[in-house]
DNA sequence: AATCGATGTGTACAACGTACGCAAGGATGT
DNA sequence: ACATCCTTGCGTACGTTGTACACATCGATT
């Protein structure tokens, strides 16, 4: 009845076969149209096989804001500029790249909420996100040479990233006038903040 | 059976009693725990009954993101800072405010997306909002007075509401340690830009 | 061959958005 | 006063959703 697998019963590799089926239903029909029933049908299993893996749609949705987020990740590590500040422009056109090109992997790693539990100590940090690691390492690297103005690395770094999120949410809540729009505006921001950030040339 | 009002058979005032309604419940439950039938047994109607004045759940969504949106609008209108850069920090901390203060109807003003039909000509332009209209109002009295750098007004509101927002949206999705963190940060963020967005010291 | 834990299935239920047809109120014209 | 009609509300019903629960079946272990 829901044509079900009739090779291996299953060596464990069930969770990331499930998993595969997500993100294929996730990239065809976004995060709201992402339903057990699909999962499972894509998976060629019946829909509650699945909570022998997930606890519930909520883990299931979990694991896919993790993968956007490794996915992110791997992009942004694979940014080549060696400049710094190239590379911070770099890294503003991927995020736009990737708002763009993969609209519902990048709504899985930015939108879906990290389980309440995974939040960190207290004091202690935003910073703790690789992404937002790499980034903040580059701010340090132009702040030594100068080129950034001496303001704590984690504002500069977040303000830069909070920005441009903030773009692609007001984008994906449709205020903007249209793509081109969102593209124009987005990439004349991060330059002006870029730099609007630079030191006051004052203090030489 | 769904404990009808008896009252007056209605007197047209009937959309505006349902968006009450509606306000009720997006203020106890948030966006994803309001439904067609928790409003209807709060205004005291049949699920059905909305259906008479709303063509859908979405356009029901759509009045309360509208209704939202206004609020947001008479905070910005109330906002009595003379000084243009005090009164965009005062601003800032208000959509602070605002999204702390009111969590789902500031979900409802900025997160819900605006019908599709209701976008712009398209070459023009995102600062249509009333909001950000009278946040450019403010940017361009500021660089008049030779106080902020001399960038394209639309761009340097835009920034500093994306931003804004941005950091909101990671808050929502949990991204920080908790609220005191994120506050913190927000503040800094924001007066970092502000700061920033000032013009260099060497034109003179 | 008997047992057992891990994995998958089928059925069932409550909650959801909403299509459809009908009923009842108020207004209007006579 | 009555008949007409439009507006508004209701009840029922259907398909879809997440998932609780009881049962079945596999592979491994004894």
């Amino acid at each position: 009845m829901y044509n079900v697998r009739k090779d291996v019963y299953s060596v464990r590799m069930t969770r990331d076969h499930i998993l595969s089926a997500a993100k294929v239903v996730l990239e065809r029909e976004g995060i709201d149209g992402l339903t057990i029933r699909k999962v499972a049908q894509r998976a060629e299993l019946s829909p509650m096989a699945l909570y022998r893996h997930f606890a519930d749609k909520d883990a299931l949705l979990n694991a896919l804001m993790e993968d956007g987020m490794s996915a992110w990740e791997n992009i942004v590590r694979s940014i080549r500029a060696h400049d710094p500040l190239e590379w911070l422009l770099a890294i503003a056109d991927a995020h736009l790249d990737f708002a763009l090109t993969q609209p519902h992997r990048y709504d899985a790693a930015f939108f879906l909420p990290a389980p309440a539990a995974r939040r960190f100590p207290d004091d202690f940090a935003a910073g703790r996100s690789p992404a937002i690691a790499m980034v903040m390492a580059r701010v340090d690297q132009a702040k030594a040479e100068g080129r950034l103005c001496d303001r704590p690395t984690l504002e500069i770094a977040l303000a830069l990233v909070a920005a441009g999120h903030g773009f692609v949410s007001m984008h994906r809540a449709n205020r903007f006038a249209g793509e081109k729009q969102f593209k124009a505006l987005y990439r004349a921001a991060q330059r002006l903040l870029l730099d609007s950030l630079k030191p006051s040339r004052e203090s030489k």
